[in-house]
DNA sequence: AATGAATGAGACTTCATTCAT
DNA sequence: TATGAATGAAGTCTCATTCAT
């Protein structure tokens, strides 16, 4: 994530960022099909020619906003859990944490989790293996919890993992900036929710 | 719903229900703006004169996806949701309902969820305002369980059924038939989630 | 053929071949890649999507020239080939039908002998094979004349074949109309260079 | 003819015949319009302001292979025809050496004959003119012939020469190296096919 | 002598839609 | 009720060429 992760995109950027920021907000707004690169090289202030010297097609800057959302997620996740404290502590940190980057890159997740089937059938399935790990990696920390004890049984890990993130990708697709809520306090919610339903 | 709601589409539908059911099928496949009419066409063995006799645009096909599903939806809810038993079991009913039928109607719900923001400004608004009511009689019952004393009050109501229709919406993003879970189990796993994280 | 085979090209033709006529005279005048599709249809006076609803790309054009020259020619030698007559009789008949044809389709096969590498593989691979039929019936006639004794044997039949055919296939390069010499008079010429250098 | 005439290119070439023969190899193989500069200069392994330093432009790369090619056979054959010997003597000569120079510069020869006619008009008028040359010193060798009274009188001294020179220049068209025969058998075919067509 | 980012024009193609039949 | 030829606008992408470095 080399752009500003919202707001203003700055002039000063090297052009592939920029020009990556711009589609992010604009694919966010319309949709990858509806936006032009003409429209896309025309708020990044160039012309076709420079965006085509960068990225090899229009699904190139699709799968480029995927791949640095994915790099991104997988470090931080990864941090955490293989950090220290209680499988549940660690499962409340990484869930918080993956609430609070998705509302910080709000754009980009929701172009991501609208978009992935509009990739080509290669890039989807490296999308979807990045993916898997990352859900694996999580899962793992629900297992651990549930090995201490501290979370219940009945609910397989897995099941439990898609019903989670499920809801963090449609954040996007509700929440507007400037509501009652705050975004903090709306992540809170959730993990405590999640947390609750999965705790004895 | 007035096509086959999954599998084989019959030819013995009437054109009409048979061109929403080939479309559906197609658009939630590959992508609403990815299928070409001539493709759809092609699918439901007309020819494109047939296709516009009925339906006046494209994004008709897509108004109509969703009109159907918002009705058949509605309908449900407000059956379950006005029967009898304490706004618990009421809920409990509700969501296993709406999971069911998400699983049961499995396209239709994943081009509703990618497809929305292609529509015209008018008809975003219009279903916009038709998923609100259905989304506020759900909240009435979260709200009335908390008056009960059944559910925690901690977690503001709208904010659960956010948190609920989120996961529910994004089924058709990792459910594949032929999974280790049958569909029924995995709606008791989601209901048993989120019930136990409402609850006291 | 279903175009005139030169001159003007009536306005009257069915779409697909003054499309094709357009093509064919255009492509033998500027070569296939710098004639633009846009320019072959101003010239036949329709849009490009006439053009795409007849031909699935500017690639099968040139592939039904070649295809509908092929046939004719095809078709032309099988039917002396197998006339009655001396095999000298009948490859002078072939010569000459074949270099008749050649003048009065001149721009078809300027655009084949020019062009063929442009096609795709697939494609040029089934216009090779055509040829080679058309190429080997040639030979058996020279192989026939042989054995009769009237042809020499130290030229192997299939390099006289290329021999003759090479030149023939040049013609478009030279060649313009209102020359001091008529088109019959250059094929005889030809035809007995040919058959004079054959003969014992 | 500063580069190798066939085979591989040294990389110890000086820069601008290194792309010259690069281009060649490439033109021939795929056509001239469907060859980038980036291609080329890829296959060179320079970048492309290295090849504008050189060349003013992709069609200067096409006029000079042509010139090339014409000042190497322009100076062969007059060296040939201004020789000792009698007309047929050095006809054979001549018209075996332009055979061979064909097979050992194929590329140059393919590309020649495919392509005059994308050059600019100016250039085309050129390259036209040093043909014209080339062929009127060939025709005075077959008139030279004509009066020695070696040659028969009935067919045109210039239709022999496009009848030759036509099947010369189809050679690129048809042979393939590793075939049956060697090139120099098929040279004396082709040689002894022609005077033999055109002796009394 | 050489780089490579950027341009700008134009290429091929797709497609929703219309309309005479 | 249905056809299918034809439109027209827009889309993605390519590429020879330039220019500051």
């Amino acid at each position: 994530m080399a752009q500003a992760p919202a707001g203003r995109i700055p002039g000063t950027l090297p052009l592939p960022d920029r020009l990556l920021a711009v589609a992010t907000r604009m694919f966010a707004e319309k949709g990858f099909e509806s936006t032009s690169v003409q429209e896309i090289v025309n708020a990044a202030g160039v012309t076709k020619g420079a965006m085509y010297h960068y990225f090899g097609s229009k699904d190139d800057l699709l799968y480029e906003i995927y791949h640095r959302l994915l790099g991104l997620q997988t470090s931080r996740l990864e941090q955490i859990a293989d950090g220290p404290g209680t499988a549940a502590e660690r499962l409340r940190a990484a869930a918080v944490d993956v609430l609070n980057t998705s509302f910080l890159y709000l754009d980009d997740f929701t172009v991501f989790f609208r978009s992935t089937h509009l990739l080509s059938r290669d890039r989807r399935e490296a999308v979807r293996a990045e993916r898997r790990r990352y859900h694996e990696r999580f899962r793992a920390l629900v297992e651990e919890g549930q090995r201490e004890g501290t979370f219940r049984t009945e609910t397989p890990a897995d099941i439990a993992v898609h019903f989670f993130f499920g809801t963090v990708h449609q954040i996007g697709a509700w929440y507007r900036p400037g509501g009652r809520l705050k975004t903090a306090a709306i992540s809170e919610h959730y993990v405590d929710l999640f947390l609750h339903g999965l705790e004895n």
